[in-house]
DNA sequence: TAGCAAACGCAGCGATCGATGCAATAATAG
DNA sequence: CTATTATTGCATCGATCGCTGCGTTTGCTA
């Protein structure tokens, strides 16, 4: 057989651009605050596409939220490597505390969360825990003594997050680089 | 005038009735998880209420939610008074973390922040921001030297939250009592 | 290039949501 | 106890949501 699975999806062409289409309505209309709740017309709507599409491709709304919030906390951060651990996780805090004071971030977090249930919440960190265990199994190839996976995202993800939903974030800068010293000592 | 405000609202009786009754309609409906989203004429015959009234009463499902979501966080978790910060803390943390192992409770904090926006999130933790710098303000005046009101928050708040909305939420017992030591050293 | 199947658009349908006058109830002041 | 008025219930209406066949377009493979 040349390739054992003949093509159940069609990932290319227009498929692709429906996708990026809707994905960017969902974005764009939970970035202008609206007081109404999002709907799947609404959303076809902005993105030129029949409402029946939407209905079709995704089975629910939180689904549809899900693959958005993945797909947006997916490569948006790079892992940096400057060669201290300490130094890694500074700029990386860095770069989270800069994406979490978007706004529009923050409201495709709060919408994702609060109609995805716990997989919506995981769809937004899962990325993120991801890159923190690399730069910790990094260091430990290095021959360092890192913290644990779970103590790190406590002490990292954990204030950062928290501050984001349920406080005004003020976000001084360098008080992400203060969460890394509060870690390693 | 005898009295210069009359009575504008009418907070006794049937009316706290009704309120208690959506309240407890909303609790309901977010405990079992249902796939379709939380609308108001579901809240109102579970509450045995007419729809109308609900509508009248708050001026959108968000402002509902918040109005739960800060009844319902506020005075469930008592401030203990050990003698001592760590025991306080200690103690505060476990019975938060508890509070926290409730579906209900995700369920409804969820929803809130996902459906009130910024406003929710506070709602949801305003309280429990009272009672940490309740404590850290008796230590000040018992002599101690207490961290800042925003460090404490980081370093408790930040972690069980987060664990609660973001993850699988494990829990193992025990852990909650770790971060005070993380604070305080 | 030709053919196949997946994905999309269109029209239309039941159901339900959210809102609006009007009448009835009941909580509070005097 | 009586009067006032905030509050709720009822009936109803327009708008829109979510879904289902069917025909058409468009990637993908041979």
């Amino acid at each position: 057989m040349s390739t054992s699975a003949p093509h159940q999806t069609r990932p290319g062409g227009r498929s692709a651009r429906v996708r990026a289409s809707v994905h960017r309505a969902v974005e764009e209309l939970l970035g202008e605050n609206r007081s109404e709740p999002l709907t799947v017309p609404a959303i076809a709507a902005r993105a030129g596409v029949h409402p029946t599409t939407v209905y079709r491709r995704w089975p629910s709304l939180g689904d549809l939220l899900s693959a958005v919030a993945a797909s947006r906390f997916s490569g948006d951060v790079v892992v940096p490597d400057t060669g201290t651990l300490r130094g890694d996780l500074e700029r990386w805090v860095t770069d989270v505390a800069v994406d979490l004071a978007d706004p529009d971030v923050l409201a495709l977090m709060r919408a994702t969360v609060g109609t995805a249930g716990p997989e919506g919440g995981c769809a937004c960190v899962a990325d993120r825990h991801a890159q923190l265990a690399a730069m910790l199994e990094r260091e430990s190839a290095r021959g360092g003594d890192p913290p644990p996976v779970e103590r790190a995202a406590d002490s990292l993800l954990g204030p950062l997050y928290y501050r984001a939903l349920f406080t005004v974030h003020p976000a001084e800068p360098g008080w992400a680089r203060g969460l890394v010293s509060a870690l390693l000592g």
